[in-house]
DNA sequence: GCCTTTCGCTACGGGTCGTAGCGTAATGGC
DNA sequence: GCCATTACGCTACGACCCGTAGCGAAAGGC
């Protein structure tokens, strides 16, 4: 959560308060629902969470770092049963993260420190480690599935193997955003049922559903 | 550009000034370029383009407006020359599209405004008009070039037309904005192949590609 | 020439940022 | 139990940016 350079076992002197930790990170995201990304500020949240500024500060160095942390554990809910076929496991997991993006919290914020990220590699790291990487293991297991199956031809080339897991994660994860953010259209039933037949079937199997 | 309520020709009074406007447009995308979105200010552009900072007010309601109509002028570059076939066409506007995302001004702007958009309804409708339509365009051309080659079954009803032409610019849009600038991965030649290929032939055409 | 609008300029109140300094509170080491 | 160390709440601060108001001058239409 918070960078410490040395072990926490060696330190002494007071301890930082947990309770802190977890009441500034409740505070950020009630600040988002009601104010969104650009209206809140590190005082509000502060008084919200019942601490100092200072005691923020300690812990995060700027809004963008305090914001990850507080929405990454929203993506801790997204899991991926196995329903018995590659399109449905598709359809699950894009329903489940769709609806995460509808979250107000998430919603404001995720695209805000995507932005960020472009200028600030710390930043993106931290993105990556905590929020990334936890999407990206759902597309893992599902291919795993999927070949196991003999829905999908199995392994040859690992690098292929690799390559091919993140075209698909950018693929279902972008067009899931961008569907919810730019188009601002609703991620129903109907859409993901398109985008899943899509995914399995290519064009021609998504314009002959007409 | 700037919203007036009364036509133009029906004013009195000094008019605006276009030289002004064009300064501070241009003003706006050096700033990004040198100082990103979130360190761009409204007094620093307006000393770039030499004007005072109450006739950027004067045009612009805040910051986002300012920054949307900045940036969608870059977007009138994208064109759809007729290369043969479709996989090549989806080919062709990705790689614009991608080195549009890769020019620094509008990869720190483009998520941000998006984000913002997400409580601005306003800022929303004025992205959907000035940028997301000038995009929506090329999907319509390439999917009726692809039905007039043959390449794609011919429309049946004229509503699962409009969905579909949703979906795929959501998907590759989408896809490439994640690839961009989440995952922040180069999308080179590679990349768009087997984009272009999963579209076109469904994830088994993907996986069998190694 | 008169009216209207925009222009550059200056100044302002209000808000946020991030930090410094202080006295106090809570640990671990001895 | 005492001490060194660290975290805490609080206050205050300079710096910065916001968005607006008011002014006289400039540039058009009629």
């Amino acid at each position: 959560m918070c960078s410490r350079t040395t072990p926490r076992s060696t330190r002494t002197g007071r301890p930082r308060s947990t309770e802190a930790d977890e009441a500034i990170l409740e505070a950020t995201r009630a600040a988002l629902v009601e104010l969104g990304w650009s209206k809140l500020t590190m005082g509000d949240v502060a008084t919200r969470a019942g601490v100092a500024k200072t005691t923020l500060y300690r812990r995060w160095a700027n809004k963008n770092e305090l914001v990850v942390d507080a929405v990454a554990v929203l993506f801790d809910e997204l899991e991926l049963p196995d329903l018995g076929s590659l399109q449905a496991d598709i359809s699950h997991v894009v329903l489940q993260f769709a609806a995460l993006l509808e979250r107000p919290e998430t919603k404001t914020a995720l695209m805000a420190v995507v932005a960020e990220s472009t200028r600030d590699a710390p930043l993106r790291e931290r993105i990556r480690a905590s929020i990334v990487e936890r999407q990206k293991r759902l597309v893992l297991d599902g291919r795993r599935r999927a070949q196991e199956r003999g829905e999908l031809p199995a392994d040859r080339d690992p690098a292929v193997v690799d390559a091919t897991d993140d075209l698909i994660f950018d693929v279902v994860a972008g067009a899931v955003v961008h569907r919810a953010l730019v188009s601002a259209e609703p991620v129903d039933a109907a859409w993901v049922n398109r985008l899943s037949s899509l995914l399995v079937g290519g064009l021609g199997a998504v314009v002959a559903l007409g």
